[in-house]
DNA sequence: ATTATTAATCGTAATATTGCAATTAAACAA
DNA sequence: TTGTTTAATTGCAATATTACGATTAATAAT
């Protein structure tokens, strides 16, 4: 039904679709690694649904958790990440018609 | 609770967050532009859906549809299309940090 | 061993999304 | 006017997402 080019898009764009995860992700940016509960207290969720939210992040693997003790450690997956955004902006940077089409 | 920023990136990363309007963005970048009739033949999805993704993408202002008689002629908006691009562009550019970091 | 700390998992309710058949609306054609 | 074509809208069922309380698992501290 779909290119899995198509599906591929859809997958990453998902995973951003939602502005907790973007904080999560924000935050990971400005701080380079973040536990779990600070993540949960600085943006105002429940720790379950944060660590559901990351479990997705995760899975695509745009971050990575490093267990230290009894806290996760949590940060940006830079391969991924580098790999994520070539797709993304494959399709975004397409050429638009200079002229109005219609 | 989120930032305006934060939820401006989520909703616009969510409209490509579903592979059929990556599709029909995709066909309307390849032929310029399209009726509705047309994109749900290519696509294979029913009228009524198709009109559900275009009523998304026309809400986000990234395609506009222009009456012809009784089709629609769909396109990319360009410049609305350059500004999604700007505010996607300001996250996913965001600095990693080179070394690893836990 | 017991307790404390932290994150993951489970279960579940509330909400949102998706897809389509049926219908309606609008413009054109005869 | 009457029929034809095309897209939008409505209504609804199926599915997915989100959020969180309660619980469990794992490690650390006493």
């Amino acid at each position: 039904m779909y290119t899995s080019e198509q599906e591929e898009i859809a997958l990453f764009a998902k995973v951003f679709g939602h502005p907790a995860r973007v904080a999560i992700l924000q935050q990971l940016f400005k701080i380079d690694a973040c536990y779990c509960g600070d993540l949960s207290e600085e943006i105002g969720l429940a720790q379950p649904t944060i660590s559901q939210h990351l479990k997705e992040l995760k899975h695509l693997g745009l971050i990575k958790g490093n267990v230290e003790g009894t806290r996760v450690c949590y940060c940006i997956e830079p391969k991924n990440w580098t790999k994520m955004k070539k797709v993304l902006y494959q399709f975004l940077d397409q050429d638009i018609p200079k002229a109005d089409c219609c």
